[in-house]
DNA sequence: TTTAGCACTCTTCATTCCTGAGTGCTAAGT
DNA sequence: ACTTAGCACTCAGGAATGAAGAGTGCTAAA
C-alpha cells in the first residue's frame, strides 16, 4: 500500500488544488507547479496509477482528476500539512472570541454562531454532560404577590430559574421551609428519581406553599432532561450554499434538513474517546444524505464533567487542514474558558495584562 | 380608481391561481375557472385593462400575466378573502403551541421557530420593550466556595441569573448586605444610569463583598442591553429555498443574507401603532434586497408594557391570506399565554382536558 | 358588448454541431 | 527502466438551429 513519494506529491498537490478550485485537475496543471519537475506525460502515468488504486477518480473521460474519498481519507492522514495559523488569523479569531460568557448555557449557542463565522461553513455546537445531571441546589424567592422565583443550579455547574406565577400568598418562613424541603430530597438525584411517592413525600412535607410543588417539579425535570439530551445548535446553513457543489439547490436542501435533525445528535458517538479531533470523509458520514459531505469536529472541555462539541460541515472538498487548525484554536481557548474560574474581568481599570 | 366588479373578480382569480402555481396565468386558464361566465378574449381584454392599469404585468409578450405590487397591494387591501382557518389547521396549530413557556426569553426564539414551522417559510420574532428596562430587583445566593450566584429581575418581568466565579470569602451576612445595598441604588433605573459615581458609593457601600461590584455590574448592564435592543431570532431561512422563486441560488442568498443582518430589527418601526398586522409587499421593503419578497407580521402583547413582533418573510407571491390568518391566532394564543398568570400546568395527574 | 378566429410573438425544449480540455497509448530519447 | 513528446480519441459544454406550444392582440361577426 505503500505509496512512492512522488506518487504522495502528485497525490497531495491534487487534493490541494481541488480544495482551492473545486474544478478536476488535469495533468499540465500540475506539471506547471514549481516543485514538479517531471513532464505532463509523467504525471498521466503516475495519475492513471493512483486511479486504479482508488484514490483518485475522473468524473468523465476528457476531464481532469478529483480525489475519491480514499483518497482525501489518505491525504487528512499522513499528507496534510499542518495549517500553521498566521499572526492575523489568531488575532481575528481572538477577536470573534472576545465575547463574554454571559450565561453558560446560552454560550453554545454562541459558539456554534462563531464556528460558522469563523470557518464560512455551517457549524453544530452542542455539550454532553458525563452521567446523569441532577440538581445541586435550589432557591426560591419571592417576587411580588403571586410571583415566585425559582433557582436552580444543576450539577452542570449551570444555574436556571423561572418565574412562577401562582394565586397563593405564603410567607418568607414558608418559603423558605420549601426550599429546604427540597434541597433536602430532590438534590443529586436524576430526573427518574423523581417517583410518585417520593413527590408525593415532599408535598405533604412542603407545608404552606406545597402548591409549588407539582410547578417546581416539572420545570426541573424539563432543566434536567434538557441537559441530558444537551440541545444541538446549528448555525450558518445557508454558508452552504456558497460552495459550489451546492449550488444545486436540491442537494443543498437535502444536507440541510438532515442538519437539522437529529442525526447531529449521533454525532458524538462517533468521536472516539481517543481523539480531541475527527474528521469524517463522505462515505464514513452516518446519514446516507451526508455522502458527498464531511464533517470536521473537536471536542472541549467544560468543567465538572461535562464536554462540548464543535464541528463544521461542508463539502467534500474542504480545506481540512485550515479548518481543523481553526477548530483546534477555538476549543482549546473555549476549554479554558469554561475551565478556568472566571477572572474578575476587566475591572475599574485596565492593566492590559493577561 | 374603482375598478368594475368583473375587474376585481379577474384581478383576483389571477391572484390566487399565480399563489398557487407560481406561473403566469393565461386567459384560458381563467375562462375555465368556475364562476367566469364570459370567454377567453373577453377576459383577454380585461386583462389588457388591468395591465394599463399597473396592476398585472406580463414577463413576455407570450407569456401570461402576472400581479403587479400594485396588484399585490389591492389584493391584500380589498381583494383578498378572509381565510378561515379549518378545525383540523386550528388542531394541529394548537399542538404547536403545546410547548411549555419554560424561560421566558428562551421564548422568542422557539416562537420563530414555531412560526417557521407553521408557515413552512422563513419567520423572525422579537421582543421590543416600551420604555428602557430597569432592574426591578437584585438577590445574591453563595453557591460554595468562591461561586455566587447572582438573580436578577427586569422591569420585563424577566429573571435572568449568573455564576460568578470570584476567589473570595464573604459571609452571608456580606452578601445581604450587598443584595440590600443594590436594591437600595441601582433598581428602576436604566443602565445609562449607572454612572461612575454612583458605582463608587455603591461599591464603597457594600462591605466586604464589594469585589462583586463590578462583575455585577458588568452583567446586569449587558442584560439590560439586551432587553432593550431586542434580540431578533431568525428560523427557517432554508424554507426559502423550497420557493421556486429562490430556486436561483444567487437570489436566495441575496435575500437570507440581508434576513441576517440588523434590516429586521428596523422592521416594528414600520407597524404602526395602530394595526395588529401589517403586510410588506415587495418594493415597500425597507432593504431593496427583499423587493421581491413580501414580509407579513403581526404585533402581540406580552405583559408589562413589552410587545412581540412575529413575522414571515417568503416571496411576493405568497399566500397572504393564509399566513395572515395564522400569524394572527399565533399572535393572539401567544398574547394569552404571556400576558395571564401562567395556571398551574398539567398537575400530579393528567387529566386530559385544557 | 361579447365572442370566435387568426396571425403573430416569444419561450422552451430537443437536436445538432463544434470546440477545447484532457486522456491513453505508442514510440523515441536518456 | 524510466521519462518524454506526439497524436488520435473521447466527451462535456456552449452556441446555433428548428419545431412546438402557449398566449396575446386585433378584427370582424353576433
Amino acid at each position: 500500500m505503500d505509496l512512492t513519494e512522488r506518487k504522495k506529491k502528485i497525490l497531495r498537490a491534487i487534493v490541494d488544488n481541488y480544495i482551492k478550485t473545486a474544478e478536476p485537475v488535469g495533468s499540465k496543471i500540475l506539471a506547471a507547479m514549481p516543485g514538479m519537475d517531471c513532464s505532463s506525460a509523467t504525471i498521466r502515468n503516475e495519475m492513471a496509477d493512483l486511479t486504479q488504486m482508488g484514490y483518485l477518480e475522473q468524473p468523465h473521460t476528457s476531464a481532469g482528476r478529483v480525489p475519491s474519498p480514499a483518497g482525501y481519507r489518505l491525504y487528512v492522514d499522513e499528507l496534510m500539512q499542518d495549517y500553521r495559523l498566521s499572526v492575523d488569523e489568531t488575532q481575528s479569531l481572538g477577536q470573534v472570541m472576545e465575547m463574554k460568557i454571559q450565561e453558560v448555557d446560552r454560550v453554545i449557542s454562541q459558539v456554534s454562531k462563531l464556528v460558522s463565522q469563523m470557518t464560512n461553513l455551517p457549524a453544530v455546537a452542542m455539550t454532553a454532560s458525563a452521567g446523569a445531571p441532577t440538581v445541586k441546589r435550589y432557591e426560591l424567592l419571592s417576587a411580588g404577590a403571586g410571583s415566585f422565583i425559582l433557582v436552580v443550579m444543576t450539577s452542570g455547574e449551570m444555574v436556571k430559574n423561572k418565574l412562577i406565577k401562582l394565586p397563593l400568598t405564603v410567607s418568607d418562613q414558608d418559603l423558605k421551609l420549601l426550599s429546604a424541603v427540597l434541597n433536602a430530597s430532590l438534590t443529586d438525584l436524576p430526573w427518574e428519581g423523581f417517583t410518585p411517592e417520593l413527590l408525593e413525600r415532599v408535598t405533604r412535607s412542603a407545608g404552606p406553599a406545597a402548591a409549588l410543588v407539582p410547578v417546581i417539579v416539572d420545570y426541573v425535570t424539563h432543566v434536567l432532561k434538557e441537559q441530558q439530551h444537551s440541545e444541538v445548535y446549528v448555525t450558518g446553513q445557508m454558508k452552504l450554499l456558497g460552495q459550489p457543489e451546492y449550488r444545486d439547490v436540491e442537494k443543498a436542501q437535502e444536507v440541510l434538513s438532515t442538519l437539522d435533525s437529529e442525526t447531529l445528535a449521533n454525532l458524538p458517538a462517533t468521536l472516539p474517546a481517543s481523539a480531541r479531533t475527527k474528521i469524517l470523509v463522505g462515505p464514513e458520514n452516518i446519514a446516507k444524505e451526508l455522502r458527498d459531505t464531511s464533517v470536521v469536529m473537536t471536542r472541549f472541555d467544560i468543567g465538572e464533567g461535562m464536554q462540548g462539541l464543535i464541528g463544521v460541515v461542508g463539502p467534500t472538498r474542504m480545506d481540512y487542514a485550515q479548518i481543523t487548525a481553526r477548530l483546534s484554536y477555538f476549543a482549546e481557548n473555549l476549554g479554558r474558558m469554561f475551565g478556568k474560574p472566571e477572572l474578575p474581568p476587566s475591572q475599574h481599570e485596565e492593566t492590559g495584562d493577561d
